[in-house]
DNA sequence: TTGTTTAGTGAACAACTGTTCACTAAACAA
DNA sequence: TTGTTTAGTGAACAGTTGTTCACTAAACAA
C-alpha cells in the first residue's frame, strides 16, 4: 500500500515562519498552540512525521532542530492557470539555498564584495561571494587573491607574459604579480539581498 | 565600584562550538555538563549573565536562543598574517544563507531568471531570484509580474501614463499593461552558482 | 451495511525544566 | 583580624517536557 500524502504542508509553513521569527523549534505544547491542536498526542504525531521526512531532527537532550529539508523551497518557473502558486507548484523542484551554493562547508568561505571592479560580471558592491578555498584555479575563473595585503576578487587570466589578474570593468587595469599570485580560493557562487524601498 | 569583568569567555567559547555543532542552545542541565559544573544553580547564574550581556536571549517557552552578540567576531575584512582565515573572515551569516535571504518563508518563492532583460541590474540568465509575494510593490522595486501568461522580472516604473514595467536593459522596450498590472511579488534577493571550468 | 484509515481529543506517566534558597570555600581589601 | 565579593555546591519547588494509552469522529472503500 502506498504511503498516503499526509498533508504536512500547512503546519510546516507555519513552523517555518515561526522559526524565521524566533530561531527556535518550540516544544510540543507550543507547537500545538501554533497549529491550534488541542491534544498533545496529535501534535506529537505530526512532529514524528516531520522527523521521518527529515524536516526536523532530534538534537541532544531531545531538543528539536531543523532537519536537512527544513530550508527547502519550491521553485516557480511556469505559470499554472495564469497564477503562480508556491504551495501547489508546477515543478516539484525544491532547493535549499545553502545546499545549492555550498558543496564543502569546511572549505568554503564568504566574502563581502567592495568596489565595482567586477560589475560586468554582475558582481556588485555589497554582494556576498562564495569562495571554495581548495579548488585549483583555472584561467577564466573568478578568484579571491591577495593584492597589496588586501583581499580582492578578480578574473584569472593568462597571456604570453604569464598569469595575471583582470577586473571585469574596463576602468581597471590588469594586475601583474611581482612574484607569484597569492590565490586564496575560487568563486563558486554569489548572493545578495536587495532592499525594496520600504520594509514591510 | 565597577562591575568586575566576570570571565564568560571560556564558557562562551565552548557554547559557540556547541551551537556550531548542534544549532541548538541546550538546557541548563546540559550546559552544566558542557561547562563541567556540578550545581545547576551556578550554571543558571552564568546563563543569566550571558542574557544580561546579550549573548543569549530568551525565546518563547523559556527556551534559550543566541542573542545579538552571540555571533560577534573580531575584525573581519582585514587580512591576518597575509592569510585569509575562514574562521575569522566569514561574518555571522556563516550560519545560513537561507536565513539571510528569506524573512517570511511561507510568503517567499524562488524564480529562475530567463533572458538578459535585467542584465544592467546584475541579474543574469540562470540566476535565482527571491520573491516575497505579500510585500506591496513600490515604484522602483524589481517585481515578478505576469505578462502574456508568463512570469517575468522587471522594474516597476511610473510616469504620466501610469505604472508600467521596465527592463534593466536598453534593448528592451517598456511594457504597458492593457488593464492592470498583475504583480506576483517583489524581489528581495538573488543568488547564483558560478561554475568553475572543472567540477572538483 | 461493515471495515479500515486518518484526524483528533484527553488523561496519565516519569523525567526533566528553570528557579530559588541555604550553604561553603577561596580570594582579597581594610 | 574582620568583612565583602566571587565562585561553586546540593537540595527542593512547582511547572513543563515528550511519550503512551484508550477513546471518539469523520471519511471512504468494499
Amino acid at each position: 500500500m502506498p504511503r498516503s500524502p499526509a498533508n504536512l504542508d500547512v503546519p510546516l509553513a507555519a513552523l517555518r515562519d515561526y522559526f524565521a521569527r524566533h530561531q527556535i523549534i518550540p516544544s510540543i505544547t507550543e507547537l500545538g498552540r501554533l497549529w491550534q491542536i488541542s491534544g498533545r498526542a496529535w501534535t506529537h504525531q505530526l512532529v514524528q512525521r516531520m522527523k521521518h521526512d527529515a524536516f526536523l531532527e532530534e538534537g541532544p537532550g531531545r531538543r528539536l532542530r531543523p532537519g536537512p529539508r527544513f530550508f527547502e523551497r519550491g521553485v516557480a518557473d511556469t505559470v499554472r492557470a495564469g497564477y503562480a502558486d508556491p504551495a501547489h507548484d508546477a515543478t516539484d523542484l525544491t532547493l535549499s539555498i545553502d545546499r545549492y551554493l555550498i558543496d564543502k562547508p569546511s572549505e568554503t568561505l564568504l566574502f563581502e564584495v567592495r568596489g565595482d571592479s567586477m560589475i560586468d560580471a554582475g558582481i556588485h558592491e555589497g554582494d556576498f561571494v562564495v569562495i571554495e578555498r581548495t579548488r585549483t584555479p583555472t584561467v577564466g575563473d573568478t578568484v579571491l587573491a591577495l593584492v597589496d595585503n588586501a583581499l580582492t576578487l578578480k578574473v584569472l587570466a593568462e597571456d604570453a607574459g604569464g598569469r595575471f589578474l583582470q577586473a571585469a570593468n574596463p576602468a581597471y587595469e590588469a594586475i601583474r604579480p611581482t612574484f607569484a599570485l597569492e590565490i586564496q580560493g575560487v568563486m563558486v557562487g554569489l548572493f545578495r539581498r536587495t532592499k525594496p524601498t520600504a520594509k514591510s
